[in-house]
DNA sequence: GTCTATAATACGATAGAC
DNA sequence: GTCTATCGTATTATAGAC
């Protein structure tokens, strides 16, 4: 199991960096310093290396926006955590939040799911559903909420990647979660 | 120069609906009705058809935001024309917009900018320099300002592209303004 | 489980006729 | 300016020894 880990590492690292199809099984049994025979037998295909890393990115989300969540008291606390959370990620976690923005699952996954229709996204447009509904934030379509909520730091992670922003993301974190609150406050 | 927009017109296509490197040039070749040597010989190589779409997308924003902008009177007018032409033009342009949230320039071409550094988005957070420097919006750090006003609909614009918003984006044009104002006046 | 060697194929790009 | 035919190469994936 240790194996298929590095190799997992080697591949998020080789994809983000130079794409998914400018990486081949060559270089992640270059880079990895394995052969391709062993890279084959732990993985049938390089497409099921690209479905196990976008199922473990989506794990990981889910995990932190629920720890996120369930650490605070108030409406204007959760939204704080999961703004700061997904900051937060973007600078401690680079490689794998961009390899979750950038990597666009359905060039290479047949009948891959977007990101943004997985779990960890459904989970925060339950959140705002059950925001709504206690009246912590203002009443709006449910999508456009969590549209709210994401955008932002969605936005700051792009602009990270792509070289816009420099230093870490968090210094930027109350500014982004004040411009989110005062959209979404009720 | 007719025969080199159809093959621009066919490449935006087939980059959009399965990816740069899951298009050959073959697959251009076959779908345009042209021959590989026709392809060829408007353009050097795959990667400069890249190039070309990029430019003459970048141009398109470009002059769509400054007409948006040139119409209205007033900061608040300003603001909801640039969300509302952004909005529009995923509902009106959606391959090439698709194709400008989603193929990764710098996969393809060697030493690309990203698209959030090109022109029409420099001329956006010139906007909002000169909308704090009149009061016109709160002020904040440049690139937050225009992260607050360019993120939701580039979000709603990704989540259509991924089928979660089915529609015309159009339609939620006035609440996803409102949530834009809310975040940035004064 | 890992290796080397290689099969089978598809690709980008070019040559040269028309 | 467009065509057909093809070159050289790189790719994913497999076979079979250890």
């Amino acid at each position: 199991m240790d194996t298929k880990d590095h190799i997992i590492t080697t591949a998020i690292r080789l994809f983000t960096e130079r794409g998914y199809f400018n990486t081949s099984m060559r270089d992640i049994s270059r880079v990895s310093e394995l052969s391709t025979g062993a890279i084959y037998h732990h993985f049938t295909s390089k497409e099921e290396i690209a479905v196990e890393i976008f199922n473990r990115t989506t794990e990981f989300l889910l995990t932190k926006f629920q720890a996120a969540v369930a650490g605070a008291a108030t409406t204007e606390e959760r939204i704080r955590a999961v703004v700061l959370t997904m900051l937060q990620l973007a600078d401690e976690q680079k490689e794998l939040m961009e390899y979750a923005l950038y990597v666009k699952h359905r060039d290479i996954i047949e009948q891959g799911r977007p990101i943004c229709s997985s779990e960890p996204f459904e989970y925060l447009r339950d959140l705002m559903r059950k925001e709504m509904k206690s009246g912590g934030i203002r009443s709006m379509d449910v999508n456009t909420a969590a549209a709210c909520l994401t955008s932002m730091p969605i936005r700051f992670m792009q602009l990270k990647c792509d070289g816009v922003l420099k230093g870490r993301l968090s210094a930027h974190g109350e500014e982004v979660f004040q411009c989110v609150w005062r959209a979404l406050k009720a």
